[in-house]
RNA sequence: CGGGGCGUGGCGCAGCCUGGAAGCGCACCUGCAUGGGGUGCAGGGGGUCGCUGGUUCAAAUCCAGUCGCCCCGACCA
């Protein structure tokens, strides 16, 4: 590729909006336009390096047995409504009308069309197990896309998925999967760590997280520096400190005037907030819940949302709680067990630990030396706490860390729900009917190009891990006016591409600063720079992006010096 | 969905408050010079100021509506 034929220019002047280093870098190498909100265009050169993931992931999963297929985008409706997931995607569905009226959705997954598919190809266990991919756009309406290619609502995404016969044939492909993820990810050259995950909606038992870690993730990731424990912080789990045992004192209502949060109620008693109980009112399904937590901790929505099986939940406002005679600031579930119309829910940081602080249930009110349970009433502890750096691991009693990352990949064990609410059955041996077990895989590829260049960048530019680079050589032609350099960068290219080495020669009648600049920014490995000043010594001058310091290296050398590193 | 902001040559922005001939930088085109870190000089082309309506002798500027985009939060296989 002659650089002067190359369709995309890099930009010195991009948009202040763009927020994320991937954004930025992508947008001033001229990579990517941004068409609508969360719709990009690719340009040439990321669309080489999008391939080149592509190509890896496809090779990968041949490799393990999986077939590649293709679905439609445009799914109808009905499908959606039979698996229930119209309603549990809600806005985020994108939904159009055709002529006639009919509903139809752009597909944001493919769990629908793949059951459907199998469903009618699949009749005897003879025909299983089965492991099927795509590599396709898919569409959902984000409330708010952001950060370039890390959440656009048009995205492309490999995903896969697994039919088997029982639960111990899930388990393996389930397996198998997670190792086929980590070569896939470690032939991107990309370090990659998988992370025990919440499986949120899509439901299902199993799931793991594969996530390269860069600052501006959104996923913070808990882990243990001295045992294998990482998980996501949504899922997490930790150790409680257990609270020295005390003998129990008398429950005293003390006067708190304007004292309301935690902080102020352990200032106000001089205590700490360990011992204070904190309770937050949800709305979940219309109902009100009470959630109590030890205060020095804070609640897991997502771990309170999958008790009611992912309902939608938010904080009660101020006016339903008055509406319910609750006051906010002064809420503790003392004296109230009685209520009927309010779901109770303890954290397991209350099993242990004696004369608690907790709201009084009445204006500037609290009550001290609260025990449990002589003082409420506890059916049932839940996992209902956040873990966050500093707690301890449950697994070797070590200290937790924390870090974040982007999610690239995510696999479930989705079990038997989309097989039976879509009649995906299968004849056994035996002759009865059974579901099919079905596992999803999932990686998303634009995600992976702009995590990649999130965690590979310094401030010049991108630093392409060579396997999903575009190019590996960038030759750049200083001084093209003299008439030995332009024959000697002309004679290398001729050689180095017919020898099928990926260079791109950067041909332009532009400056030196103009040309090295734009090197940098794209970052493609091996720069190789064909100058007077090189030409003196029969040689080209090598950098490699990855490293700080240059050095020659004689003409009639190169092939011998490229095929050493190639 | 709540809060905030922005739409002016291809890109990034100023002008708007206080109405009166549309500007700057980058990019682009031409020429000359330069030739190892976004080089210099000279010349040039390109915008019905998101859209619709209103106020006014006069609207990029004021008012109303509308569409689009962004940021924070909520949300998110």
């Amino acid at each position: 590729m002659k650089f002067s034929n190359l369709f995309g220019k890099t930009q010195k002047n991009i948009s202040t909006n763009a927020e994320s280093i991937s954004h930025q870098l992508m947008l001033r190498a001229g990579f990517i336009l941004q068409i609508a909100a969360g719709v990009y265009a690719y340009m040439p050169i990321a669309y080489k390096a999008f391939r080149k993931i592509e190509n890896i992931i496809r090779n990968e999963l041949n490799k393990s047995g999986a077939q590649e297929v293709h679905m439609p985008a445009l799914q109808p409706v009905d499908l959606w409504e039979r698996s229930n997931r119209k309603e549990s995607y809600g806005p985020v569905l994108f939904q159009l009308k055709d002529r006639r009226e009919r509903e139809l959705v752009l597909g944001p997954t493919h769990e629908e069309v793949i059951t459907q598919m199998v469903k009618s190809n699949v009749e005897s266990y003879r025909d299983l197990p089965l492991n099927l991919y795509q590599i396709q756009v898919k569409f959902r309406d984000e409330a708010r896309p952001r950060a370039g290619l890390l959440r656009g609502r048009e995205f492309h995404m490999k995903d896969a998925y697994s039919f088997d016969m029982d639960q111990n044939g899930l388990d393996k492909r389930y397996d198998q999967m997670v190792e086929v993820y980590k070569s896939i990810f470690q032939k991107c050259g990309l370090p990659v760590l998988v992370v025990q995950a919440d499986s949120g909606a899509i439901g299902g038992k199993d799931s793991q997280e594969f996530i390269l870690t860069t600052d501006v993730g959104e996923d913070t990731i808990i882990y243990c520096d001295s045992c294998k424990y990482v998980a996501n912080s949504e899922k997490a789990v930790f150790l409680h400190e257990e609270l020295p045992i005390e003998d129990e004192l008398n429950l005293t209502e003390v006067l708190t005037p304007s004292v309301k949060t935690i902080e102020d109620v352990s200032k106000f008693f001089n205590s700490d907030t360990k011992k204070t109980i904190k309770s937050v009112m949800y709305m979940i399904n219309d109902e009100l819940v009470m959630v109590s937590i030890r205060g020095d901790l804070e609640i897991n929505e997502i771990k309170l949302s999958n008790i009611f099986k992912g309902k939608d939940l938010r904080l009660a406002t101020d006016e339903e709680l008055i509406k319910s005679d609750l006051l906010p600031g002064f809420i503790s579930p003392v004296g109230l067990h009685n209520i009927t119309k309010i779901h109770f829910l303890f954290d397991n940081s209350l099993k242990t630990g004696n004369n608690f602080i907790s709201g009084g249930n009445k204006p500037d009110s609290h009550y001290s030396n609260v025990n449990i349970p002589r003082d409420i009433l506890v059916s049932e502890f839940n996992d209902l706490a956040l873990a966050d750096v500093g707690y301890k691991c449950t697994e070797c009693v070590n200290t937790l860390s924390t870090t974040k990352g982007v999610e690239v990949g995510h696999v479930f064990k989705l079990g038997t729900s989309y097989s039976e609410s879509l009649g995906a059955f299968y004849t056994d041996e035996d002759g009865s009917q059974k579901p099919i077990l079905m596992g999803c895989y999932g990686i998303g590829v634009g995600r992976v190009l702009a995590a990649a260049i999130e965690q590979n960048h310094d401030e010049k530019g991108i630093i392409f891990p060579p396997e999903i680079s575009p190019y590996q050589i960038h030759l750049v032609g200083i001084n093209l006016n003299d008439n030995a350099v332009a024959e000697s960068c002309n004679s290398i290219y001729n050689n180095l591409y017919d020898n099928d080495y990926e260079v791109i020669f950067d041909d332009r009648d532009e400056s030196a600063g103009v040309k090295l600049a734009d090197a940098d920014l794209m970052g493609f490995p091996i720069r190789m720079v064909v100058s007077l000043r090189s030409l003196k010594n029969n040689s080209v001058e090598i950098k490699l992006r990855s490293e700080s310091e240059s050095f020659l290296v004689e003409i009639n050398k190169l092939e011998e010096y490229l095929s050493s590193i190639r």
